[in-house]
DNA sequence: CCTTGACTTGGAGCTGACTCCAGGTGATAA
DNA sequence: TTATCACCTGGAGTCAGCTCCAAGTCAAGG
């Protein structure tokens, strides 16, 4: 699969997807004679899970740490395990302080709801 | 309330308070005889919404906007409510992304802890 | 009186994550 | 044969959101 149409189906653009593999977040993707990229199954596997991290905010640091061990094989299970551990720990703390954010949004909606009525 | 109080009561650098008040986040903070500025509860109470949704990721530019409408009265509100509503949508639609992410990483730590398992 | 320390300003610099571009290659279509 | 098109590369540019800095002011303590 050329790099236009993992980019479609991704909704991810051939730059990003060329960035992604130059800072080594995606391992090298092969190439056709002319030097085309061919994204097979598990590169694609690779750029969903990418694209799932990043969507979340994962750092591209931390992302590039992770497939650098999962390269590096079974030795290195604990690591991932943990790097894992403590993102999910980061992400729920994010959506915590958003659930607030959220709740402030809905009362001030709703404080703004009765304005509008009232002034009607 | 001086600058470097406030600072610490809602962790935020100076360097970003002056900023907010730059770029006119903050309506220009009352100073004393040295133009030196002394927060009122007013203005307490805006760093506080204004760190709140920062919190969340809502842009900059959009809180601008919408304290701009703050000072110009009560013929802004269903305009302030009508962000708050896209902003809250899109806060969800954001919290919704987190939590499938969320949710795989919990499913990998699972498979990690089960590979951890076997191999002892 | 002088120093210290917290404050001021305008402007430059930084970070993360892309995004764009010029210049080049190779396969296909007219 | 020539033009079009998708792809390639290295490197520069962009954007949001701070963050840092130099140079200056002022009040209080020794």
């Amino acid at each position: 699969m050329k790099i236009a149409q993992v980019s479609e189906q991704y909704d991810l653009s051939p730059d990003t997807l060329r960035y992604y593999e130059r800072v080594g977040l995606l391992p090298p993707v092969n190439r056709n004679d002319s030097g085309i990229r061919d994204y097979n199954e598990i590169d694609l596997r690779r750029v969903e899970f990418i694209k799932c991290m990043r969507s979340a905010g994962l750092p591209i640091e931390v992302l590039i740490e992770y497939v650098g061990l999962v390269q590096q094989g079974d030795e290195t299970i604990e690591a991932r395990k943990q790097i894992l551990i403590e993102q999910r720990a980061q992400l729920a703390a994010r959506m915590a302080e958003m659930q607030k954010t959220l709740d402030l949004l809905d009362y001030k909606i709703d404080v703004y709801e009765k304005a509008v009525l009232k002034k009607e």
